[in-house]
Formats: C-alpha cells, sequence, structure tokens
DNA sequence: CGAACCTTTGAGTTA
DNA sequence: CAAAGGTTCG
C-alpha cells in the first residue's frame, strides 16, 4: 500500500502567495493590461469566476486567449494557488500553447501549474499515485495500439476464437468504445458484448482488464476509465481532489466523451457532497457544481468517431444547473468571404447552438474551387500555386494544404521532392510509432519493469537469436501455469534441457544481459544506458548491418531517441513520459509548407490554405455517411467548416475527377460541400479548357434545398449538376489529358506536360548514378542512392530519410 | 528457424 | 499499389 495521501512533488510550498508578482501588479493597475486587451464578452467570459460558465467559442475568436487571460485573472486576484487550477486540454500541443502564452502573459510564473495537461496525462498522473487502489503499481506500463492487439491476439487464441472471423482489431475497437462510454466490463450492456465472438466479447473484455493488471500496464482508456474507477470506489480520494481543484477549464468541451465528462462530472462537484457520488450517467442536477469553465464549439466538433459526444456541450446548461452561457462571434482570422463561405456551409448542419460569425475585416479574396482531371493534376496546380505566392513574397511556414485523409499527402509529398519545396508534415507517422523506436523501447521498458511480457516478446528475438515462436510458444506455456512473467518464465525454462543447446544458450545470454543492464540501470546515466543497451543487444548493430533504404534513417531515429531521453531524469520518468508525448517537434524554425489532415489542423492558422479531394466519397468520407448515416455526414460537414475557417486571407478548394483508390482509377464526383457554398463569396478558377466544374450558371437557386434528400442515393441537385457539369467541362475523355485551351493558365500547365513526358521518356536512359553512391541534395543533404530507375532516384537521405528524386537535383558527393 | 516468394486484403480521422 | 499474412523451400 502507498499511503494514499501522498502528495505530488509539484505542491508549491504553502507559504508562497498566489502569484505574488501579479498580483501585485494587478493592484496597481485599474485594469491589469490582460482584461483591457479583450472585448466585452470575452472579457464577461474571464470574469466570471464563480459557478459554470460555458463558452461557446467560434472559429477564430480569441478561445485560448479567453482561457489564459482567465487563469492569469484567477492567479491575481488570489483565488487559487496554481496549482489548485485544473485546466484540461486534448492535445499535448495545445497544452504547450497555453503553458507558453501564459508565460508570456505571467512572466516566468507558470512552473507552477502542475495540472495543466491534457486529459490522459492528467489521469495518468492522478492514477499513478493511487495505483494500488486500482490493482496497478506506480510505474505501469502505457500500452500503445500494438501492444493492445498482440494482447487480445492471444486472449482470443486462449478462448479459441477464430481470430479471422473476428478480428483482435475489432475487439480492440469495442473495448474502446466501452472505455469511452466510460463502462467497466460489468457495465457493459450485454446485448452489445455479446455481438463478438459468439458472444464471448464481455467475457474477452474482462480478461484483458485482468491481464492488463498482471502486466501492470494501462491503456489509453483506462487512464480515464480507471481513474473514474478509482474516485468512485475511494470517495475520499475523490474528495481529496475536488477540495484540491478550485478552478476547472476545458478546452475544446465539444470534444469530450462519456468517460471524459464523468470524470469531470466527479471533480466538479463541490467536496462535501458524499451523496452524490453515484454510478449514474444521466441523472442531471448536480449538488452545487464548481467552478468550472468549458469552452468550446459545437461547429467544430470533429471526434464523435472517437466517442466523443456533441452532446455534451449542447446539454451543458442542463448538467450545470445556472450555467452561465457566453458567445464569441467575432472573428479576428478570417476575412469576409472565408468567413461567409464557411458560416453558410455550416447552416446546413441542424441541431447546432447556434452562432453568427462575424468579422470587421475586408471581403478579402473569394474562395476559390478549382477541378482537375486527376489527383496528380491536383497536386501539380497546388505545387505551381505555391511556387507563385512564394513569388510574390508569401512564407512558406504561412501556406498549408490539408488533406481529408492521410494517403493523399503522397501525391504531395512526390511533388514537393521533385520541386525542391521544403514541406513538412504535421501529425504524420509519429516517431514513436517507428518499428526502431519502439524496438527499443521495448528493451528499455523490459529493464524498467521485468514483468513487462509485451516488450519482452517485442524483442526477445529482435535482432535474429534463434528463439523463434517454438521457444516462445513454451515460454507462454510456462507463463500461464504458473502465473508469472514470460522473463520468470525463461529463468526456470534455461534450467531444464527442454531447449535445444542453440536457443537455451542465446535465451540465457538474454537473461543475463538484462540482469546485467538493469544492475547499470543505478549506476549509468540513462542515456549511456540506452546506448550500452543498443549496443550490446547488437540492435544498432543489426541496422548497420542491413543494406536496404531506410537503414540510415532508422539509425538516425535511434541516436534521436537517445538524445532525446536528456531531458528527463532518469529512465522511469523518460518510459512515463514517452507513451504520452512522444511528438518530435523541431524543424518549426525553417520556411516549409505544412502538410496536414483536417483534424489534425484544428486549432492552427494560416494565410493560405489549400484544401484538396473535396469529392464525394472522399470528402464527405463514404464511411462516416455509411456508419454515421446523417450524423456523419454533419461531422463531415463541421469539418469542412473547420478546413476553411483555418484561413486568413485565402482557402482554395480542390476536386479531381479521378482518383486512386485501393491502385486502382475511379471516376469520381465534386463533393456536395462545394455546392453548399454562397456563390457570392466563391469563385470557380478556370482549371483548363473552357468553363471549368460549374460554370457561371452552375449555382442556382436551388442550392439550399433539399438538403435532407441525400442518402445512399445520390440525388441532391447539386449531385446531378456537378455529374451533368463533368461531361460538359473541360474533362473530355478522348482529348489528352493535358489537352489545354490556350489559356495563359493553360500555357503554364503544358510546360509542367512536357516535363512530365520529359520525365516519363528518359527513364530508358540510365542515369549516371550507381548503386549506393553518395550524393548530395540541395533541401535533403546527404544520402545514398537505394534504388535507380531511369533518372528517378531513391535515395536514403541520412536527415530526411528516403525520398524519391530526379537525378538533376543531386550531386554526386 | 528464417528467407523468399506468393496471396490476399485493404487506405478515416487520434490521445 | 502496398502491407501483411501465409506457404514453401533451403
Amino acid at each position: 500500500m502507498t499511503e494514499p495521501n501522498k502528495k505530488p512533488p509539484y505542491d508549491v510550498p504553502s507559504h508562497q502567495p498566489a502569484a505574488g508578482g501579479i498580483a501585485a501588479r494587478a493592484r496597481a493597475t485599474a485594469a491589469p493590461q490582460y482584461l483591457s486587451a479583450l472585448n466585452p464578452e470575452q472579457r464577461e467570459a474571464v470574469e466570471t469566476l464563480d459557478g459554470p460558465v460555458l463558452v461557446l467559442a467560434g472559429a477564430g475568436t480569441g478561445k485560448t486567449r479567453v482561457l489564459t487571460s482567465r487563469i492569469a485573472h484567477i492567479l491575481s486576484m488570489g483565488r487559487a494557488r496554481p496549482n489548485e487550477i485544473l485546466s484540461v486540454t486534448f492535445t499535448n500541443k495545445a497544452a504547450r500553447e497555453m503553458k507558453h502564452r501564459l508565460s508570456e502573459m505571467l512572466g516566468q510564473a507558470v512552473e507552477g501549474m502542475p495540472w495543466l495537461g491534457t486529459f490522459h496525462s492528467i489521469g495518468g498522473r492522478i492514477l499513478r499515485f493511487h495505483a494500488e487502489l486500482v490493482q496497478l503499481k506506480s510505474n505501469f506500463t502505457v500500452l500503445d495500439v500494438d501492444d493492445q492487439i498482440r494482447l487480445l491476439k492471444q486472449l482470443l487464441q486462449a478462448e479459441n476464437i477464430d481470430d479471422k472471423r473476428w478480428p483482435a482489431r475489432m475487439l480492440a475497437g469495442l473495448i474502446d468504445g466501452w472505455k469511452n462510454r466510460g463502462l467497466t466490463p460489468s457495465q457493459v450492456p450485454s446485448g452489445e458484448a455479446a455481438v463478438f465472438g459468439n458472444g464471448k466479447g464481455g467475457k474477452l473484455y474482462a480478461a484483458y482488464q485482468e491481464r492488463l493488471k498482471i502486466l501492470n500496464a494501462a491503456d489509453f482508456g483506462d487512464l480515464l476509465l480507471e481513474n473514474i474507477r478509482l474516485f468512485r470506489e475511494h470517495p475520499d480520494v475523490l474528495r481529496q481532489y475536488q477540495n484540491r481543484f478550485k478552478f476547472i477549464l476545458v478546452d475544446e468541451y465539444q470534444d469530450t466523451n462519456v468517460a471524459q465528462y464523468l470524470w469531470l462530472r466527479l471533480l466538479a462537484q463541490a467536496p462535501p457532497s458524499p451523496a452524490a457520488i453515484t454510478d449514474s450517467t444521466t441523472t442531471p442536477g448536480l449538488a452545487a457544481p464548481k467552478n468550472i469553465c468549458c469552452v468550446g464549439d459545437d461547429d467544430q466538433s470533429i471526434y464523435g468517431w472517437r466517442g466523443a459526444e456533441v452532446d455534451n456541450i449542447l446539454r451543458f446548461e442542463h448538467d450545470f444547473p445556472g450555467a452561465k452561457v457566453i458567445r464569441l462571434e467575432r472573428n479576428y482570422r478570417s476575412t469576409g468571404h472565408i468567413l461567409a463561405a464557411a458560416s453558410h456551409l455550416i447552416a446546413h448542419n441542424e441541431g447546432r447552438l447556434g452562432k453568427t460569425l462575424r468579422t470587421e475585416d475586408v471581403d478579402g479574396e473569394k474562395v476559390t474551387v478549382t477541378g482537375s482531371w486527376d489527383s496528380e493534376e491536383e497536386a501539380r496546380g497546388i505545387g505551381e500555386e505555391i511556387e507563385q505566392l512564394q513569388r510574390t513574397g508569401n512564407k512558406l511556414n504561412e501556406i498549408a494544404i490539408l488533406v481529408r485523409a492521410s494517403f493523399q499527402m503522397r501525391e504531395f509529398e512526390d511533388r514537393f521532392v521533385t520541386l525542391g519545396m521544403p514541406y513538412r508534415v504535421i501529425g504524420g507517422p509519429r516517431f514513436y510509432e517507428r518499428a526502431e523506436v519502439r524496438d527499443a523501447l521495448a528493451y528499455l521498458r523490459v529493464i524498467n519493469s521485468p514483468a513487462d511480457d509485451l516488450a519482452f516478446e517485442r524483442i526477445v528475438n529482435v535482432p535474429k537469436r534463434g528463439l523463434g515462436d517454438a521457444t516462445l510458444q513454451l515460454l507462454h506455456d510456462i507463463g500461464r501455469k504458473r502465473k508469472i512473467p514470460l522473463m520468470e518464465a525463461a529463468r526456470s525454462l534455461v534450467e531444464t534441457d527442454e531447449l535445444k543447446p542453440k536457443p537455451r544458450s542465446s535465451l540465457r545470454e538474454v537473461i543475463a544481459n538484462f540482469d546485467r543492464w538493469r544492475a547499470q540501470r543505478d549506476v549509468v546515466p540513462h542515456t549511456e544506458l540506452a546506448e550500452i543497451v543498443l549496443d550490446e543487444s547488437g540492435y544498432t548493430e543489426m541496422w548497420q548491418k542491413d543494406r536496404s533504404a531506410d537503414a540510415a534513417g532508422r539509425l538516425e531515429n535511434l541516436k534521436e531517441l537517445v538524445r532525446s531521453m536528456e531531458e528527463f531524469e532518469n529512465l522511469h520518468g523518460f518510459l512515463e513520459h514517452i507513451s504520452l508525448v512522444m511528438d518530435r517537434e523541431g524543424g518549426a524554425d525553417e520556411d516549409a509548407v505544412s502538410l496536414m489532415t483536417l483534424h489534425s489542423a484544428k486549432g492552427l492558422e494560416f494565410d493560405n490554405v489549400f484544401l484538396p479531394g473535396w469529392e464525394e466519397g472522399l470528402f464527405p468520407h463514404q464511411r462516416a455517411l455509411d456508419e454515421q448515416g446523417r450524423a456523419g455526414l454533419e461531422e463531415e460537414r463541421r469539418l469542412a467548416h473547420v478546413g476553411i475557417t483555418r484561413a486568413r486571407k485565402r482557402a482554395k478548394l480542390f476536386f479531381a475527377t479521378n482518383r486512386r483508390i485501393h491502385g486502382s482509377w475511379s471516376t469520381t464526383i465534386p463533393s456536395r460541400f462545394l455546392d453548399e457554398l454562397p456563390a457570392d463569396n466563391v469563385e470557380i478558377t478556370e482549371s483548363k479548357g473552357g468553363s471549368g466544374w460549374g460554370g457561371a450558371g452552375g449555382y442556382g437557386a436551388s442550392r439550399f434545398d433539399n438538403v435532407e434528400s441525400f442518402g445512399s442515393s445520390y440525388s441532391t441537385p447539386g449531385w446531378q449538376r456537378a455529374q451533368a457539369n463533368r461531361g460538359r467541362g473541360g474533362f473530355d475523355e478522348t482529348g489528352g489529358r493535358y489537352d489545354a485551351g490556350g489559356r495563359s493558365s493553360a500555357g503554364s500547365r503544358k510546360t509542367m506536360t512536357i516535363e512530365g513526358e520529359l520525365i516519363a521518356k528518359s527513364t530508358g536512359t540510365e542515369s549516371d548514378f550507381v548503386l549506393g553512391d553518395r550524393v548530395f541534395h540541395q533541401k535533403f543533404g546527404y544520402g545514398n542512392v537505394a534504388k535507380i530507375d531511369g533518372n528517378k532516384l531513391t535515395i536514403a537521405f541520412e536527415k530526411a530519410g528516403e525520398k524519391k528524386v530526379v537525378d538533376s537535383f543531386v550531386t554526386k558527393a
């Protein structure tokens, strides 16, 4: 047992006055600077400190400013100390941003804001203080999706369930969904639990939770669910936190799921309310809700598929009686046309709380819609426009391409590489998801927690040591029979002669290695230990010997991993952090185009925003429609709204008539969202050969009728118009793809065509490079030629990873 | 046991 | 078209 009252190490000594310097400054002037910079609504949101407050903050209305100013206000009024404010966000990025802005506002006084973070990191922190109460140890591991799936596969096997018919992924999805709804195994409705594995779903969920405890592990959902369980089963612990948090602030409230809502509600109750701790999710009317302030925008709710309940925000006044609702409708970001386009689009949704964004900015440029023949041409066109913007003095940092699905990104990457255009992918394949990083982490996890079977299993035969399925099976059998971790099973197995000499000695070596490393853990600095481990395990060597193209990049990633460990005091601290926050930053200082999904763009803004792929089936995405019907469509529409409102000066939409889906080309039709844009604020740019899509008459009075009639059969007027236009517009099937109509814009297009042909034709000509040549590229630096295809080279760059480039862009080094 | 080859299936968004 | 899973052969 640990003492439940163990204090978090972040506690500020109690004699310290609440952010003294600020308070003093606040008293000195009548209206402190952080208040005078606000408009009346914002100011009201900041100054209404008591009771529940809901701030409906439309895109670009100063949401973050309100949150940070509110914290500053609480502190300067002396209403709470920094460690008595709970402030939750969804992403680490948002948390970082708030800390950053707060420190600008307050000077250096943010050190003591220990409870500003994401739901998951705060949940995880609370859980570590009381781990024993939920059958964990404080050094529990946070599993990622991969570990989760492997664990579930084992359970399926144990239950003799065919994982073809009942994939582990599906079960993981179900469990995730239950956890998002705050349901422990016993709370899952039996009907739902039965849908998986011939009625074994519920049993498997229970078994999974049990296994997690044995492994001393929690998955993402547990960080909240186990927290809720902790609070419910131990009211004394809950009270401790209720007492601590004098003020609660929630960012992006529209994205909270049921579990997060329950968690917040428990914490938001006034401390002495012993009767109110119930497990009901629906009972309204809490006893004296505390000072909770939720900020959100129902029009930006885009995480329904992850369990977010827009209802949470729609029901706020009901859940928190006496709540004050404040609307922020002054947009400080976008020009008039952009804002009008976005507002009209989102007006097609029903069930909104309703806000009318307005701006005092100029109308600016109209939103453009451009059609192209296929996705390649779309990428070329956007590339050209970006070059044009660059020539006219726009910073690449102020340009973003926002896609619906990540597979769309490749085309742009290829294009940018060819053009030598600097770009960065945001939220792409994450650093910690890379195989080599996960392998390295697995080694460290086993050192840190010998019972971490999943980590053990991952690396026991990496690099290859002749310990294959057969050996592993044996270990599993022993482990399961004796209820001991695999490492212990291995220990006893090498004492017997059940193994052939070869695997036996390598297993012996693995055990000895880990024992040695663990002994070094307290002696050697953790970064050094990591290097020792990677070296002695043969892991580094494995990649050094690997001749494949990306080996160099992987070694680079390993180095970066070790480097990133320096920020932490010890191995344990590092591992604790890593599972939650391992997004690689850096490179932000460089001027580059940003490439990301619409989802990860929320909260960001750019002068120029390109939005490709506005086609039925892709955007709105077919699966959203199939699975969620009208709700799915509305969420997609909100996503479109988010996309357009990211733009300050220019929003440019695109659709292609042909797109590759599953490797083969399909014909697509323009998105219905394009049809929902207001004609007055939109310009159809001539893409090529004639009127292009839509044309002058394309927009008619019928634009807004009959939105309800969408369904599996596309019958809206817009759809039909779009189809008609497809034949009539510039996309004739017989003419060459690049058959331009002799316009100026077509001229440059034609140039591209020629370039395209040249590249295609010249592939017969072998380039001067030989496999393995060391080369230099202006943008990507040094690398080695990994593949040659005519004059197109695949190069493994030391820094940038593997890229395809045309040979003329590199020189021999 | 593991490399090489073949077949199948599947690309939606994420803390 | 790619990755992942399965099968075969050395």
